[in-house]
DNA sequence: ATATTGACCCGGA
DNA sequence: CTCCGGGCCAATA
């Protein structure tokens, strides 16, 4: 059998994602092997149909949820967040800031990997 | 076939 | 903080 779609991989990266942890559209499809494929990311959680899927802890890259205030999901986002204990406020996550950059993962104080 | 859109990203000014 | 410009690419119009 052939190797799974890249939409798979993206699913995976996703699923891997633990709970009280949040990551970028773009830092996803890192993990999934397909720099630079944010919006694929984008458009496979705005399609997808699987209940389980974490979809709530992936936001932008700056830690902001991707959704203006005034919609529907941007309350359940912040909801389900806060639900597992990530400190969000006004849309955007604090203290875990969604690993944007390699620079930041290089740099980043030590005993904070990820 | 071209044009626009979108749950995006990033570096620079 | 904002604004700009380039990259990315599948779905829609």
């Amino acid at each position: 059998m052939p190797g799974k779609s890249a939409a798979d991989r993206i699913m995976d990266a996703i699923r891997a994602v633990p709970p009280g942890q949040v990551a970028g559209y773009g830092e996803i499809a890192r993990r999934a092997g397909l720099p630079g494929r944010a919006r694929l990311v984008a458009r496979l959680v705005a399609g997808n149909d699987d209940p389980a899927l974490p979809w709530h802890r992936v936001m932008r890259s700056d830690g902001r949820i991707a959704f203006p205030p005034d919609h529907p999901h941007y309350a359940e986002q912040s909801q389900r967040l806060l639900a597992e204990g990530v400190d969000v406020k006004a849309g955007r996550v604090r203290g875990q800031r969604a690993a944007a950059t390699l620079d930041e993962l290089l740099w980043a104080p030590k005993g904070r990997r990820a």
